[in-house]
DNA sequence: TGTGATGCATTAGAAAATTATGTATACATT
DNA sequence: AATGTATACATAATTTTCTAATGCATCACA
């Protein structure tokens, strides 16, 4: 919703997360995913969705896979071996840096 | 550490928790504070710092009060009303995002 | 037949950082 | 005396990464 803006630099993480979990899935399809899981709070936007698939099979992290759905194009994308290694590397990065926000933020724990 | 990118967009949130935990801190001490909670994996540099602080000073979150310190500057701010009503929406906020992505990246360990 | 959903993509622009640079004081070490 | 590190502010050029707008095309369905 509002917070829109938050999830700048995390959508390269999100996308290969989501190719982990499913194998192979197209770009229309991760736009639906993400934002089912989030129940509509974060919304890929093509924009942003497009270049980043290009720029990770770019970087060796994504193969590409065209299939044809009745007279429709689509575009499958799985990770490579390297992708998965990448991945592992973004998650763990990404934990991280959600338990260190989760620390610095949380009410609980006043800041001294 | 290498997560330097996740944070994009979160400095506003950050700044403005710390101030409220704080009541007053000046730019210099920020950087430190940010340093010192977060064992080093978030380092606020003073080309976002400063910007940051002018643009919440003009939307009247913060109010500035110059002190001289010897013969040092320093700018303290402090959360103004409006202030720390923002504080109190962009934490929830923060904290609706943190929810999100701990799910998304990890769907089988869910918060709730 | 026209509207919304599916499916790809690019472009212009904005937002928000990084990196580099500048100024100046203070203190410690060589 | 000179050098380096820390403190303290700030801005400018550039880069990264998004949004918003637009475009093309297929398909379902009312």
């Amino acid at each position: 919703m509002g917070n829109q803006k938050l999830y700048k630099g995390s959508l390269q993480t999100i996308i290969l997360k989501l190719l982990e979990s499913n194998d192979k899935m197209y770009g229309y399809e991760i736009t639906q995913k993400v934002k089912e899981l989030t129940k509509g709070e974060l919304k890929i936007t093509e924009g942003a969705l497009y270049p980043a698939l290009h720029k990770l099979e770019a970087d060796g992290l994504l193969d590409v896979e065209v299939a044809k759905v009745g007279n429709r194009l689509r575009k499958y994308y799985k990770l490579t071996e390297s992708g998965s290694k990448e991945t592992a590397n973004k998650l763990a990065e990404m934990q991280e840096f959600l338990k260190t926000m989760q620390h610095l933020v949380n009410p609980k724990f006043s800041l001294e």
